[in-house]
DNA sequence: GCGGCAAAAGGACATATGTCCCATTCATAC
DNA sequence: GTATGAATGGGACATATGTCCTTTTGCCGC
């Protein structure tokens, strides 16, 4: 993580994603922008949170780490998702992990200078409000799918998430697995059971198995057994 | 459900609860109160919406109802719960659905009369950010626990939850049972499986069942069951 | 009382998933 | 090269849960 210093960063992103709109000026004047390598840690469950952070570059996952020692994957953040609104609007520890899965950048500002320059800011707080409102719409539709879907669509979701997007083309998609016993956390399944499924897949010809890699070999497939369940 | 017009009315339970330093005048003056009868559904998945409900007496149940069918069990409100929030910050259409578990009674105006007296109104907005936020933490949380813990652990929480307060005494807990098989969608279960977690819980003294009711016998132990999975 | 029906109880079996353990592979220090 | 350990792959079995079906129970109209 470093800052980023050049005079006119932070005002490239605002007017690029028309946060000017948005944000009160005073706000975006105590705005910093922020880089972070692939794999950093923003935030983690437990920790104390103290700033509000929005992504202008970049992939994020979110994940949740529950009391009895097991995580959930909750979703994916691309561009203007933001982090640490619950936080800032309740006051709660943050619950959720959050960690880069590509090089970020994002807008950052501190809680004590956001509750200072738009706490009394409507149109701020009408996005805010939104914001999460549809965090909580998709977040509850996820886990709701989750609690019903058994694994295997799980985790045909979770390549189709993961690969979307880094080779749009028609070359075969090649996923660069973190380690699989952390992806069966992040699934909310057990490291023996993902691997039977990845097995089933590999032996039904959907994938390609590799160390340390994923080959997707027939996307549509995968996509049936994802039907309807997305982590974005 | 029926429109309560003695004209103090609303004004006695914008005073109980503290509401007026929330909500503006003009807003409260536009606040009416309708009373419900229990088992009457306030708003249905797919539906659409166009009021706001805040409940100031009684108890509700929220579900949401799956693509697949299945159905899930999200959480109860009690006084100060608000439904429609979600609703009318994204104009999303309800992806739940909300029926009363006693007589109850509401303030409620429509979105219209909302936006207009409330959209600029700082107090307010920070409100429902607030309000909207803690419901995305706790529905998170619920459904997280949901994902992680089996059944036996459900059933013993949502025994807990409908029992708490009826009986607040030493009297054991009686509960009148809605059908079997809606209690056991609601748990995101089937029928089969929940009458067979019954029949342990009776078996090892937990609960005593009968026709359409059942009786707590052993709270602490149930207790130790749900041990942090609450739903409310 | 009797037939019939909805709700409830439960048997038998299949599937999904977890737990425990061991074998294999690969990289890296020495 | 060899030893070592982390990551991976997988066998054997237990448990949780779902599906299908049959039986029992209690209620209601006649």
């Amino acid at each position: 993580m470093r800052k980023i210093t050049h005079p006119d960063a932070t005002a490239r992103y605002v007017r690029e994603f028309g946060l000017d709109g948005i944000c009160g000026e005073r706000m975006i004047a105590k705005m910093s922008l922020y880089a972070y390598d692939k794999g950093e840690l923003i935030c983690s469950a437990g920790s104390s949170m103290s700033h509000l952070y929005i992504l202008v570059r970049g992939k994020l996952k979110v994940y949740s780490m529950l009391p009895n020692g097991k995580s959930v994957l909750l979703r994916f953040y691309e561009p203007l998702g933001i982090i640490g609104d619950v936080e800032w609007a309740t006051g709660y520890p943050p619950r959720c992990s959050v960690e880069t899965l590509t090089d970020c950048l994002m807008l950052v500002i501190s809680y004590e200078q956001l509750t200072e320059t738009s706490s009394h800011d409507p149109a701020w707080l009408r996005y805010m409000m939104k914001h999460i409102a549809h965090k909580l719409y998709t977040n509850s539709n996820t886990l709701s799918l989750n609690l019903t879907y058994p694994v295997e669509n799980r985790v045909a979701s979770y390549l189709l998430s993961v690969t979307s997007g880094e080779n749009p083309g028609v070359r075969v998609g090649e996923i660069r697995t973190p380690k699989l016993l952390e992806l069966a956390e992040l699934i909310g399944t057990s490291y023996r059971h993902l691997n039977r499924i990845l097995a089933q897949f590999a032996a039904d010809g959907m994938i390609e198995r590799r160390r340390g890699a994923i080959g997707i070999r027939d996307v549509e497939r995968l996509k049936k057994l994802a039907e309807g369940l997305l982590y974005n």
